[in-house]
DNA sequence: CGCCACGGGATTGGATACAGTTTTGTGCGC
DNA sequence: GCGCACAAAACTGTATCCAATCCCGTGGCG
């Protein structure tokens, strides 16, 4: 009933989940479309417009249009697809006020998360966050942008899971994500991820107990990347593009080809 | 299509929700559903732990399982209900930790916004709140307890709009509902709505361009509420209670008998 | 040459069918 | 009576099916 092509997705999916609670690691769930989507998001593999076609996901994830309706549901919900009904859902394209107001939102939250950071955190943090600037330079040296985009985008997530707040984290973790929504939609020519050492001055004011400097560079790191972006021009790509430069990883590229095995 | 039950609930309100996008088709989608149980949990007729049964509720709004079941992707997806595998769904219950951090979350977010409403609100602004007073008022006149909840929440909101950052605005609201049932879970014996005239005097602050004063009567306020409760007795109704004492509001309740007149 | 009507293919919308799991109910042995 | 085993019922999880809608190419017509 299944197609090949579906059973070779799960490739190691064939143990019986006897156990349901524990990581039933077999097969995809709504969750799992919705966690995947927007992974891809942050790492820049999906770039805002771009159509996702429920019967390609599902076949990608090896379940039926009914899961993958449901992973579109959390994701409308997060407000990182756009569905129009009939018409299907494509990644949703901030426009310039949701671009502004994601990162005024970011500001105000972010600027006090780092304060209370700086005035709580102890070696492990601070050593996390040492750690994670190292994978930063490392990506950076290896000139991997799109590790470098998500690993960017992390420093933020674990600034906000130090800070203890899981709310207010779990809601950082939605607004990074439509920032990156926003700067695909608006960045000028290049890439402009975050400024190279923003990151590294905020940990150090965080190491030396300086909360009210912590939030300056913070708010001040945020406008940068704002500032990089151009908002007057309409979003690029109004129209689709269809994930054109994706890599391999993401099934949402190649219209034509990709049912040809099938029988 | 609508059962009479459907008309019934909806007793007091009776304005057509003539949303923007929304097909005034009559037929109910999983935006219906969500919004439906978020307005229910807001106005306190739903309450933490009650369990929803995805035929019923399908039957009560006239559409499949399918549908509310990607209601329920949403609902889970802001928070507002846990889903466990094979289960069901049932309305979510914060505990002590998630409590704090929505409490800790609003005053962080709404300080902020009632003092950017304080210094930019215009005449209209101020009357929409003053008429929003008028209309708390009124409801405690009536002792109208369900509609005072609703209507003391509604103001928070209003604030929030009246900001202009429609991004945390949405995010806003979802955390006020979550205080809902915080507050359900964790209230001592009395009810506890907002204590009666702090709205006011926030709406005073405003008027007279005090946002510092507002900030601090609005972070005050807050924590007013959040002492109202009682965090150290674990959530009251750790198992269902299945909405015992609910009013005839919302289908899911009456185990046994709602079945029956259909045909 | 451009515009509109039309039709076929692609895709979504949603109900339903069926399988699997949990919960409830019942009778039996102690 | 009190558990306990087992069966029935209730409910969830998911695939599949059919209808409705949209997209887009094609041909007729002005």
């Amino acid at each position: 009933m299944t197609l090949s092509k579906a059973t070779a997705a799960r490739s190691a999916g064939n143990r019986r989940k006897k156990r349901p609670n524990v990581r039933s690691r077999g097969r995809a769930t709504a969750e799992t479309v919705f966690a995947r989507v927007v992974e891809a998001i942050r790492a820049h593999r999906l770039i805002p417009g771009t159509r996702l076609v429920e019967e390609r996901i599902g076949a990608y994830f090896g379940v039926s249009r009914t899961i993958v309706r449901q992973g579109f549901a959390k994701l409308a919900q997060a407000g990182l697809v756009e569905l129009s009904r009939n018409r299907g859902a494509r990644i949703a394209t901030p426009d310039e006020k949701r671009t502004r107001d994601v990162f005024d939102a970011r500001i105000l939250i972010e600027t006090e998360l780092v304060g209370r950071v700086a005035d709580s955190a102890g070696k492990v943090d601070i050593a996390r966050l040492r750690a994670h600037l190292r994978r930063e330079d490392a990506a950076r040296g290896r000139a991997d942008r799109l590790d470098l985009v998500r690993l960017t985008g992390e420093f933020h997530t674990i600034l906000a899971e130090i800070a203890g707040n899981a709310m207010l984290a779990a809601t950082l973790v939605e607004y990074e994500t439509v920032t990156c929504l926003a700067i695909l939609a608006h960045a000028r020519g290049g890439d402009s991820a975050c400024p190279p050492d923003e990151h590294a001055a905020i940990v150090d004011a965080i190491e030396r107990r300086e909360p009210r400097r912590a939030a300056t560079l913070m708010r001040r790191h945020l406008e940068h990347v704002l500032a990089d972006l151009d908002l007057a021009r309409a979003a690029r790509a109004p129209e689709p593009l269809e994930a054109a430069l994706a890599p391999a990883a993401f099934p949402v590229h190649r219209r034509r080809q990709t049912a040809r095995s099938s029988r």
